[in-house]
DNA sequence: AACTCCATCAACCGCGTGCAA
DNA sequence: CTTGCACGCGGTTGATGGAGT
């Protein structure tokens, strides 16, 4: 019962694009526009699979790419969206003028994900790798060896081997190098001591999400600067949130090692999360030491609004996207969408509104969230 | 010079989702 | 309500070229 291909694989050609098939793809488009792919192949004459006819035009020959390096700046922003919202690729690529889902992902994989370990910064999680190691200690010795620790594995010898180089991309936040990235003060939920046995918590799941909100929040506060020095303060420094208060209605006091912010969580409410899907490959957990999921969550949001979330990921065909939040722009410049369409610049922080559309952009995935926990749980109202 | 290793990035793949029939 | 199609997303693969030995 397998996926039927897209296309007859044996009859597509595959591989690298030459300048002519380019050439047939962009006099496509210019008469026809964007859209309608799989029919693109044989008005175009390839002997392209219309997917990578699509994938090809999008990433790489759009008119309005970017194919120089990344700023600095741009950086930073990857690194702060993707601590925010993990690898929601498309949603950052978003705030990057020019760039696509595929540039800032290998971006990502080839290079900040490597500084960010040279810096002692595990990328998975962005919270110090010796932290990281410091709170696997704490509950029970270290992990065995081949155990992964978030991407400790994957990226422990570059970790140890980054080489300095001339021109340090993020050298703003390698100034930070080995100081914690910090939560606002008093919710530092990734950096709280992780006790498996207190199950005086949450659910476990909207754990996560608390996380997410208070680095979107993070991020959203950030991003609202105008100086550099102050994103950093906002972002590296202690005590500059605006969550100011200590997290004292509600028992925050696990976190999940590796899972950061694209949680290989389940999202469908009926399939209950758990914590050894987090620490999957952690032999030394045992099935005993699994945290509960002793609170229902109550209000759960319901199916329309979740549905932004569906609504909005996606970008149309000429790269607009469909719902507020998407188009937030986390840096304060213009809006970004391909055709120059530019819709309603909502302000994240500002406005209850887009911070509600934003949320349920994430409670569509995780949908366990209760709606009347979260300010609570920010101890702000929204 | 020859070979191996590694980084990069374009391209591929499978899956999820929306939507129309 | 179901089904099939089109599209987008994120993870992964593989070709290529440069660096190192």
């Amino acid at each position: 019962m397998g996926r039927l291909p897209c296309c007859d694989k044996s009859n597509v050609k595959r591989g690298l694009w030459t300048a002519e098939e380019d050439a047939k793809i962009l006099a496509y488009v210019s008469d026809n526009g964007p859209g309608n792919w799989t029919s693109v192949p044989k008005k175009a004459g390839l002997r392209r699979c219309g997917k990578s006819c699509r994938l090809r035009y999008t990433n790489y020959l759009r008119p309005d790419l970017k194919h120089d390096n990344f700023t600095p700046q741009e950086e930073e922003l990857i690194i702060n969206l993707h601590a925010a919202i993990g690898s929601r690729w498309s949603l950052i690529a978003q705030q990057l003028p020019g760039r696509t889902d595929n540039d800032v992902k290998n971006h990502w994989n080839t290079k900040l994900r490597k500084k960010l370990c040279g810096m002692g910064i595990d990328p998975v999680t962005h919270r110090p790798i010796s932290q990281i190691l410091a709170d696997y200690e704490n509950i029970g010795g270290l992990p065995k060896p081949g155990t992964r620790i978030g991407s400790l594995n994957r990226d422990l010898k570059n970790a140890f081997t980054v080489k300095p180089e001339p021109h340090d991309g993020i050298s703003g936040i390698a100034n930070h190098s080995m100081m914690p990235i910090r939560m606002p003060a008093g919710e530092p939920i990734f950096n709280r001591p992780f006790n498996m046995n207190n199950s005086n918590t949450i659910n476990n799941h909207s754990l996560l999400l608390l996380a997410q909100f208070q680095a979107i929040k993070l991020v959203t506060e950030a991003s609202s600067c105008t100086n550099q020095e102050t994103i950093q303060s906002h972002l590296f420094s202690e005590g500059s949130s605006s969550t100011s208060s200590s997290s004292s209605n509600v028992q925050v006091n696990s976190q999940a090692p590796g899972s950061n912010c694209q949680p290989s969580v389940p999202n469908t409410p009926s399939s209950p999360f758990s914590w050894s899907e987090f620490l999957l490959d952690d032999a030394f957990l045992q099935p005993n030491q699994q945290l509960q999921q002793d609170i229902p969550s109550t209000g759960s949001v319901s199916q329309a609004q979740q549905s932004g979330y569906n609504n909005g990921d996606h970008m149309n065909n000429e790269g607009a996207t469909d719902i507020g939040y998407s188009t937030y722009d986390y840096t304060g410049h213009d809006n970004y969408a391909t055709t120059g369409a530019v819709e309603t610049n909502h302000t994240f922080g500002a406005s209850s509104t887009s911070n509600h559309s934003f949320l349920e952009t994430m409670l569509d995935r995780d949908s366990e969230m209760s709606w009347e926990l979260v300010p609570s749980l920010l101890e702000e109202p929204f």
